[in-house]
DNA sequence: TCACGTTTGTTAGTAGACCTTCCTTACAAA
DNA sequence: TTTGTAAGGAAGGTCTACTAACAAACGTGA
């Protein structure tokens, strides 16, 4: 195996889960914590002076200095040179963090036919991409085939690699084990850990929904109060509140399209039956598949008609949510032809009138800026949070 | 002012804001946070030896011993003699919070007409009430009535107190400011810093759907992803998602009775007329007001199914909510004679018709444990938590 | 031109916090 | 009485970040 280990591969950042969980807290702990600081606010900011990240970060130069160092020593960040701009006092010494000198392999399990792959960089730009039929691959073999596809972009890379994402459709627990993702046919497989065992690497997986909307966030702009939804063979969601991920009792929040929008008292609709075995979900509206049957055939003008009733229907099962949360933003993800037009201004036209105007007033309803790439940069940005802290 | 300081009040403890929010960790941080999981455990599992804190927080028993040494100095817990059981080894010597020793001061808002105030034990036991009528009082005055509670309130108890929590109705953010609570003609006004100031203790402030959400979460056992619906002259929401309160954009989460829940397309129904301009919100058949218009002068019989036609309509809005964060519970606050009946069935029934079966199947929908009290609770709460880190 | 203030980054020393290791005390069971 | 187990404390070491002081390098203004 020529991946083992690698130079500058960062160990777990025990911050994440020693902070926030309710574990005790070591001084190692504070120290990565602080340390995750620097990182951020490199990452955010970009090249910065020691003593810019003493000010941003609240710590003395002292400390920065030595975080610092040792941040220099694991090869995460490099001196730049002295700051072009001419103030007053001693010039400054420019720290960045070498985004691309340092990769990381990401997986993106969405699409049922493919697997897609690629080697980012920190900065969530794509330097290597892997495709791999998978129609049909189920069970272990299709844990073997995401250990093939990680294999092969380590090997495509001479970089450091960070660590290792993967974003899967399914219910997935805070450890990485996929307690249910029937289109793989994996229950309670602890993906994570026989994947980190496999390669050596840290290995973070999470539902693909939540893993767009964290690549929407960290890399798209996104608010820290969004929704994310997902069309594709089917509806999925994402959901930021305050900034974290909600998981919700059993890691099953987001599933928002089996909600009913469809039923006898809505006028001038048929509840279609739906794979769920129940009728009227907003899937069966609101899935590619769903609104492309929709359209079929339509003129132009039928067709926005029909295009903004669904926009209605989802209107009516957002204005709750966005109510509930005080949501900033709503995200479409999915075929811009079809969401990026009535649809969308329709539904904003609906959850406006259907909740007080504080509410939805400022509510932003826009089409996702990553596309395609999104769940593999929110798998990156798994690893980025997970090993260097970096939100 | 015969409440200045007091002995054993307790400084703001830095670990709450220091270790979620993205700010430097201190070695005393961690020190407080460390302090914080001794309190807690004492706060949940009652009466326990050192070793039993050392194993429960993974702490060694030396730091254990050395926190629990600073704790009994500042009179927070109290050796309580040795373990009656018989096991082999030294026997532990139990160590047990003062919870009755320590009171905190609560006051709650939500009612138009009265101010209602306690002073209460650290397990939410009400040792004095105070009652003030406030109807009309609002601007600064109001601000004053409250002080004037509160130190009302702190001249009738000799123990230390911890400090002060209030629920308010209204939007307010996490510093205790009150952006807006038109009820007291309340915009702007930062209501802890003043009474902090005014009474030389530590004050908390927070919404009162919100206060509530906290103290059944922390006295009333509920999950920690939680939605409580408070039911009285309107209808408001806590909303506790993985064990923290949901703030949202404008810190007006939890807003949901200006949801539209009747419209042209609902049959039977007419869409009234409410307090916020426009018509068919959740509050114009929910509320406690309109409940009782909708049932007034019907036989049993009807009544019933009047509720369970309201009920339906909250099942509606409930289902995008529950669906969308896979929430645990959904705990209804108000009149148990309107509430904990057929509109409770009707609307659990309608929620798991219209969602998933792996959302709505283990859904709780029940009647809040605390009543009237709860928004207190949820207020001593707040002190529990700010102060002493408990959760 | 040159002293002065400003800003950066480093060195040295200090205080806090937790750990490991070892010890004493106290009890139950053989 | 002996042995094993558990609780609690004392001593010493390591890690972390802070304060204080200083050197280097650069504008600024007399």
């Amino acid at each position: 195996m020529t991946t083992t280990t690698r130079p500058g591969t960062t160990a777990p950042n025990p911050a994440r889960r020693g902070l926030r969980a309710t574990a005790k807290v070591l001084p190692e702990h504070a120290r990565a914590h602080n340390r995750s600081l620097v990182l951020g606010h490199l990452f955010h900011e970009g090249p910065s002076s020691r003593a810019d990240i003493a000010r941003s970060t609240g710590l003395t130069r002292v400390t920065v200095s030595d975080l610092v160092a040792a941040l220099l020593g694991e090869g995460l960040v490099a001196e730049l040179g002295v700051r072009a701009e001419g103030r007053v006092g001693k010039p400054a010494t420019l720290v960045g963090l070498r985004s691309a000198d340092h990769h990381v392999v990401t997986v993106d399990l969405t699409d049922d036919e493919t697997v897609h792959g690629a080697v980012m960089t920190l900065d969530g730009e794509v330097v290597t991409r892997a495709h791999e039929p998978s129609a049909g691959t189920t069970g272990p073999e299709a844990v073997d085939l995401v250990e093939d596809v990680c294999r092969r972009l380590l090997d495509a890379t001479q970089q450091p690699v960070v660590g290792v994402g993967i974003s899967s459709p399914g219910v997935i627990d805070d450890a990485g084990v996929v307690l249910e993702a029937p289109n793989r046919g994996w229950f309670d497989v602890p993906l994570a850990a026989r994947l980190t065992d496999a390669l050596g690497l840290p290995v973070h997986v999470a539902n693909d929904a939540n893993t767009r909307a964290l690549g929407e966030y960290t890399f798209g702009g996104a608010d820290p109060s969004t929704m994310i939804l997902t069309v594709g063979q089917g509806v999925g969601a994402g959901l930021l509140v305050d900034g974290a991920l909600v998981r919700g009792r059993g890691h099953a929040a987001g599933e928002i399209g089996h909600v009913t929008v469809v039923d006898d008292q809505t006028a001038g609709e048929d509840a279609l039956p739906c794979a769920c075995g129940r009728t009227g979900c907003l899937e069966t509206v609101l899935s590619a598949p769903a609104l492309r049957r929709r359209v079929a055939g339509l003129d132009p003008q039928d067709s926005d008609a029909a295009l903004a009733s669904v926009g209605r229907m989802l209107g009516r099962a957002l204005a709750p949510v966005v109510s509930a949360l005080n949501l900033a933003e709503v995200l479409l993800s999915g075929p811009p032809e079809l969401l990026d037009g009535p649809l969308r201004e329709a539904a904003l036209v609906t959850v406006r009138s259907r909740t007080m105007p504080v509410i939805g007033q400022d509510l932003r309803l826009r089409a996702a800026t990553l596309d395609e790439d999104a769940a593999l940069a929110g798998a990156a940005v798994l690893v980025l949070s997970g090993q260097l802290g970096i939100t």
